[in-house]
DNA sequence: TAAGGTAGAGTTACCGATTACCAGAATGCT
DNA sequence: AGCATTCTGGTAATCGGTAACTCTACCTTA
């Protein structure tokens, strides 16, 4: 049925090796003998058969990724931009969601390991590092996307989230808040990170947070996460003071925010100002565009995926690199109190 | 390095047949050496080398999945919904993105006939059929997504979208537009259907389009989407007369229509109604929020993952499915000039 | 002219499983 | 007791390639 190298060996009269040589453009054929294999390649439309070389070089020119929620468009940027830098080089991408649940991710992680990729990458709804050491175990290059791990010395590229917190705080004081709130995330790396730039600006400007102006939501996929901010901000709206700014650990969240805000009645930013963080495909585009902290997704992806590239050339273990992007703010309508 | 089932049987005194039957649980083995098998299985982290057995299977359990665009929430949303159902399977779906470039598409359908994944879903970019010939040749069960082709027998899944197309007319119709614009897409089923169901239903209505007010915009990402909405909407508000109702062949352009008109100093809907297609998931945050028309992504993914398996299954070659998916119209503010 | 090189192609072993077929022991049945 | 059957498990071939050698001519070169 399928076409093989013997076949085309034989048709040719010549060894199943000069076509394996042919194919992988190994010096040793004569151009002539070079060309009637390749001829009788194309005549009939031969296919390697991949999973034959991966048995014996042991390559699968295939590498997972692992990612929480496909829906949300910060990942969907990443893999986009993974993909496109990966297939230059011959690479094919496996994707997984973990849903955000860690134990889903963990079966998933194991089916990637079977499948025996040649990198792996990881945005993680971990908890614990056991996971990690798996893929240690088996020796899979790995770089960790967005999230990372205290502890665990691992290839990371992320944005520098503290930095986020820093920039989404300081311009909401600087457009005349004085009542910072901040809807934080789950107890991952990007949502401590941008919690801590946010307390640490606050206190710089000796105006900590009034007691339950931070309140946290669980991790959640991206339609959950308005909801999340949704809720929240109907808390944050009865509170005596109410804050008159609030930064949100993601867009989704900030969007659930705007909804509750407006419902209310209140003016944004009038009112209440409103900082997100992502800057969402669609931030330009909502009631009230929404100010948010670009976190530059593409070269987050295009970096993890030159950063694995460079980790399976290698082939002595590299020291883990950490990249870290600086995130931009992206002002717009929702913060905007001063001309 | 890697533990093989030779280790095991080695260890255990028994044959490499023996290991491998406990593995697919053939009845062939008796509690206690079966057992056995297992613990030592765990003990070692045993992973079988799934190259090894797809090269003597013939199946790889991996699904190959093209997409136009990765950003695009509906394809991410099918993408989801899919994986879901695959990875209860125990197959994994290899992703590539076609950036709605038909060349990009062919190569990347070559790449996964290559890798011989045991199914495709495509939901393509291409002008011609050719390429369907190609998987056909290789004997690959397909399923086609979203967009369909005629003349070309194959399993397909997606919406009906000449009923999206008269759903959306017809309710401006109702909501008292008379002068109905429509942008539609490129050249493929779903503008073409959704184009047809636009323009069946105005002559219905005696009230045919005016000229010039079909305008057509290329197949674009998501973002591009946007602009060339954006665009497209420029051009009609400047016409006399000036249409009273917009029907967007998608979201992005949709709201790249709403950007333009409340730019001209217009108001959405009581001087331009606007209605999208697709229910994006912040169609409901937007500035204005978006009347649009579901397509149940969701059930889409899942209704081809499902046909792509039975396809599987099937040992001889199934007449092609088609299954076509009812829109439901989702009626908000941009389209509601009646109370 | 003999030793050594080199280009071109072939031999052999092996990657890690699965499958079809076979063999020996224990059991059942007449 | 004798033979068939069931239960367990093993043998050998195979899947489609690749890696590392080996082998032949034919050239060089001293």
């Amino acid at each position: 049925m399928t076409v093989r190298m013997k076949d085309i060996a034989r048709d040719l009269g010549v060894s199943v090796v000069t076509v394996s040589k042919v194919l992988r453009n190994h010096g040793d054929i004569s151009k002539e003998t070079r060309q009637r294999v390749l001829k009788r390649m194309k005549e009939l439309n031969y296919r390697p058969n991949l999973a034959a070389r991966a048995l014996i070089t042991g390559k699968s020119y295939t590498i997972g990724l692992i990612v929480p929620d496909l829906l949300h468009p910060f990942f969907a940027q990443v893999a986009k931009a993974l993909s496109g830098v990966f297939r230059k080089q011959g690479y094919s991408l496996i994707l997984s969601s973990s849903e955000e649940d860690p134990e889903l991710e963990k079966e998933e992680l194991d089916v990637l390991l079977t499948r025996r990729v040649d990198a792996l990458l990881i945005a993680s709804a971990q908890w614990t590092v056991e996971s990690f050491r798996q893929i240690e175990d088996q020796q899979i290059p790995y770089v960790l996307i967005d999230r990372r791990f205290v502890g665990l010395a691992a290839n990371f590229v992320g944005v520098d989230d503290d930095a986020a917190g820093v920039l989404a705080t300081a311009h909401l004081i600087e457009q005349g808040c004085r009542r910072i709130a901040h809807i934080r995330g789950p107890e991952v790396s990007t949502a401590i990170g941008r919690a801590e730039g946010y307390r640490r600006t606050l206190s710089e400007h000796a105006m900590p947070s009034l007691s339950g102006h931070v309140i946290s939501v669980g991790a959640f996929g991206d339609e959950r996460g308005e909801v999340g901010g949704y809720e929240a901000a109907k808390t944050l709206i009865a509170m005596d003071p109410r804050p008159d700014g609030v930064f949100c650990y993601n867009d989704p969240t900030a969007m659930g925010v705007m909804r509750a805000v407006l419902e209310a009645g209140l003016r944004i930013p009038e009112d209440i100002a409103v900082v997100g963080c992502g800057n969402v495909i669609y931030s330009d585009l909502l009631r009230v565009p929404l100010t948010t902290i670009d976190q530059n997704s593409q070269s987050i992806g295009e970096q993890a995926a030159e950063l694995a590239l460079s980790l399976m050339d290698a082939k002595v273990p590299i020291r883990p690199v950490s990249i870290c992007i600086e995130p931009t703010l992206v002002v717009r309508a929702s913060s905007l109190r001063r001309a």
